[in-house]
DNA sequence: CTGAAAGCGCTTACAG
DNA sequence: CTGAAAGCGCTTACAG
């Protein structure tokens, strides 16, 4: 008998059509929300069908007809570091609250992995694209031009103009600034990565600003910069050659915390008093700090608050509307 | 003109088709590795075709016509947990390997969520379930029913049994033990969640168990119980409890590093000293324990292998493969 | 070695 | 208010 539901499989449209004894463009509409057009007991009928199978509609076959998927694709340098994990996690509930699913891409900030993944995820019919820490890659200049719904968080699009969703990265190292100013440390340092993404370099100039403005000298503020697959060996590189060329400062912007925690280990090593003798001060505030960390202040960065703006800012793309940054607060946490 | 593409739209099997010069099925074959059927000119202009055109195939045609699609769910309760970061980046990066993708689904450990998920995936043809924590509810009960590929990670499915991938709990409990045992302390405590998953339970059993081996007797080791949202809560709530009526032990284990942190702060606020007057040992190995808790000895957990080893889970309830448990190896780390 | 044809589950103009 | 029909991109027996 053709059109008989094969056993086990799930419930199709055209199983509750014939349950409810309408068509398929019927049920169709009803599943879809569209209840204008068609009449109050015929939206019974499907409605008891859709119940007493238990259907759910397929989305291959909606994706492949749409020729759009539920699919968002979520690119993340590193679920390793608290402060991603937290925007992975935010950024999941949100995308579903809304309807969609998040599938995860691990790029490791590799240009190669982020077109790789970019590409598998264009196979699966994405909707759209959240890239937390762009780097600039010939696949995504390619999705640029195709017009993909690309939304940037905490790094700027290195490519061109993308929504952006992330923190005043400037006044976060100018905060810094202050806060040393007011304990009168004068003898600053700060450490950072080889090779800079717009964040981290932001916080880096909004802090040396500010201290000029305070009346420091740029060139007595060392910056040191250190390489390595993380923020913790890499801030470990950092440091140690800081202090090996400048001696341990008196005051520290570190501008992650998992480079915070590395200069914490080297002090450590060096005997040197944390936060007597040096104080450091981060940027992410992770959560572990308030438990195991007291020696360390941090910029917070609402990252819980991210997901909603990040949904956000790819519904206005979908709609074609404008692209403005949006800012979420930040403030010193002090300890 | 019918059957031209349309501009913007990626192209086609049946792109590659008409540029190739032959049929949809050939290609077909072609991009699927059946080269067996088809002679090496038309696999070189069909491949050639493929190139030129960045042909990928489109995976909702591909799901809906095979009834399957490459996604894979992971169902996790808590991205902020480290540990459970660690088995989705991992499992993140085999699954990619195997030519999956993995969707995130945080289930914040609550069984409504849990079938929520499980519903939303089975809609989009998921292939698998990766449960990293399992809880019992409905859903779980029909996905078992229904005979779908289902892998538990580090909790054991608790309505059945499941393809399993963790360490052996009890061991590890068992080697805290032994560790106190050659420190000579024999003050010893633990706290627990109130409702404990299998991998807890174990671990607190295999520890009081050995304890007894070395002759303590077991109404002599305090185990007090707390509850919170998260690990860092409920170990909060646990270790106050657990002072308040039995004062500070000389050793305490703690079955997750988070609680190990939660412990910590306590000690802090109440001016007991970690790990001269009390030595804690956890339960994971955070990557971060070696940066910034120089007083935390913890049983490392080999989160970073899970992925290839839940895959091979995976890939054997495919093929109805039996069953075994995957007991990865741990090792207590002194410091 | 190759292709025509059917069909996976869904949506959407179009006709009535 | 409702339905018949076409088609999204792909795969797979089947025929030759």
């Amino acid at each position: 008998m053709p059109g008989m539901r094969r056993p086990g499989a799930p419930p199709s449209l055209s199983d509750v059509a014939r349950t409810a004894g309408v068509s398929a463009a019927t049920v169709s509409r009803i599943v879809n929300g569209d209840f204008g057009r068609a009449s109050s007991v015929t939206i019974h009928k499907v409605q008891a069908a859709i119940a007493g199978l238990g259907y759910r509609p397929n989305h291959a076959g909606r994706s492949l007809r749409r020729r759009e998927s539920q699919i968002v694709a979520m690119l993340s340098p590193n679920l390793d570091n608290p402060a991603m994990a937290a925007i992975a996690a935010s950024t999941e509930q949100a995308l579903r609250d809304a309807g969609y699913v998040m599938v995860l891409c691990d790029t490791h900030d590799r240009p190669e992995l982020q077109d790789e993944y970019l590409e598998a995820m264009r196979a699966q019919l994405a909707r759209g694209y959240i890239l937390v820490s762009a780097v600039p890659s010939p696949g995504l200049r390619a999705a640029m031009a195709r017009g993909e719904a690309i939304v940037c968080v905490n790094r700027r699009n290195p490519l061109g103009p993308s929504p952006f969703v992330g923190i005043d990265n400037r006044k976060a190292g100018a905060d810094v600034a202050d806060r040393f100013h007011e304990l009168g440390i004068t003898a600053l340092a700060a450490i950072r990565p080889a090779v800079m993404s717009s964040s981290i370099a932001e916080r880096i100039e909004g802090f040396l600003d500010r201290c000029t403005e305070h009346g420091l000298k740029r060139a007595a503020i060392p910056v040191a910069a250190g390489t390595g697959p993380d923020h913790l060996a890499m801030g470990y590189d950092a440091i140690r050659a800081l202090v090996a060329e400048h001696g341990w400062p008196a005051g520290l912007l570190c501008p992650s915390d998992l480079m915070a925690y590395a200069a914490y280990r080297h002090a450590s090593e060096t005997g040197r008093t944390i936060p007597g003798a040096t104080r450091i001060i981060g940027i992410d505030n992770n959560t572990f700090n308030q438990w195991i960390a007291p020696w360390l202040s941090s910029v917070e960065i609402p990252y819980r608050d991210f997901g909603p703006v990040v949904v956000e800012q790819l519904e206005a793309c979908w709609e074609g509307a404008a692209l403005a940054d949006r800012i979420l607060p930040h403030r010193l946490v002090q300890r």
